[in-house]
DNA sequence: GTCCAAGTGTTAAATTTTTCACATGTGAAG
DNA sequence: CTTCACATGTGAAAAATTTAACACTTGGAC
């Protein structure tokens, strides 16, 4: 049975690669290098890159030589997961916290249709809820 | 010079723990154990609350004989802090998705305060934004 | 084709994390 | 005040993570 790849399971190296991979959208063992604060040596990168690959979090294709990095789990999916996560352990019942927070970051950057959706939203839950 | 308590740093099973201990508000040795799903020795979870208290993550309170453990970083300072970081790295750009992901979970709950906030930022951001 | 800079895979060592056996301390009941 | 069930602390082994040395490939410039 193999086991499927599961983001809570990552170590701690792992998971800061993973963030890289994440945020680029995909990566070269350089890439990675470059963008992890403590500065390890190239042939360490690469080997935790092969593990993550077998493991399940990455695949890769070569490219003119070099390996490129992709996510095996659709960041769409990815980021519901932690997200799932996060509103699990840290704000039970505070949801409405999360919420204000993001808009608070983000006030200028909303869509008209966004703006649309998150206020169906809130009237569908005055409606239902109290 | 000594460094700041940082959840980003953690280990693999001092994250369980503290997910745990978050969760809880606080939590016994006996408490973590139970809830750890790969049922380690009682033992063990004491030396790795030893850990993270070392490490300024936790600080405990003697109650009848019994160590009961508390996070230092407070739930609303932690909380925010990992919603900046999985923003960061899964959401840039995308933040109305987190929003609209987060009022499907929790529709119904909402106080007219907590409506009116929202609705508030939005029509904010309405103005300035474009 | 030859060369070189820049890739890669592998293996083994170093370090960190995690586990647990064992000795010791403590509160409450009798 | 003795006892016992249930805490705790510690030290050292076991396991896992992380690192890097080394030997081998490969693409592109010449």
């Amino acid at each position: 049975m193999e086991k499927r790849p599961d983001l809570n399971d990552l170590t701690r190296r792992e998971r800061q690669i993973m963030d890289i991979v994440y945020r680029m959208g995909n990566a070269t063992a350089v890439d990675v290098m470059e963008r992890l604060s403590d500065n390890p040596v190239n042939a360490t990168v690469r080997t935790m890159l092969s593990v993550l690959e077998e493991k399940g979090f990455l695949w890769h294709e070569s490219e003119k030589g070099r390996y490129v990095y992709y996510p095996t789990i659709p960041l769409t999916s990815a980021r519901n997961k932690v997200l799932d996560n996060i509103l699990e352990t840290f704000f039970r019942g505070a949801e409405a916290n999360a919420v204000i927070s993001i808009l608070k970051k983000s006030e200028a950057k909303l869509s008209d249709e966004e703006r649309k959706m998150i206020i169906d939203l809130i009237g569908r839950s005055k409606k239902e809820g109290r």
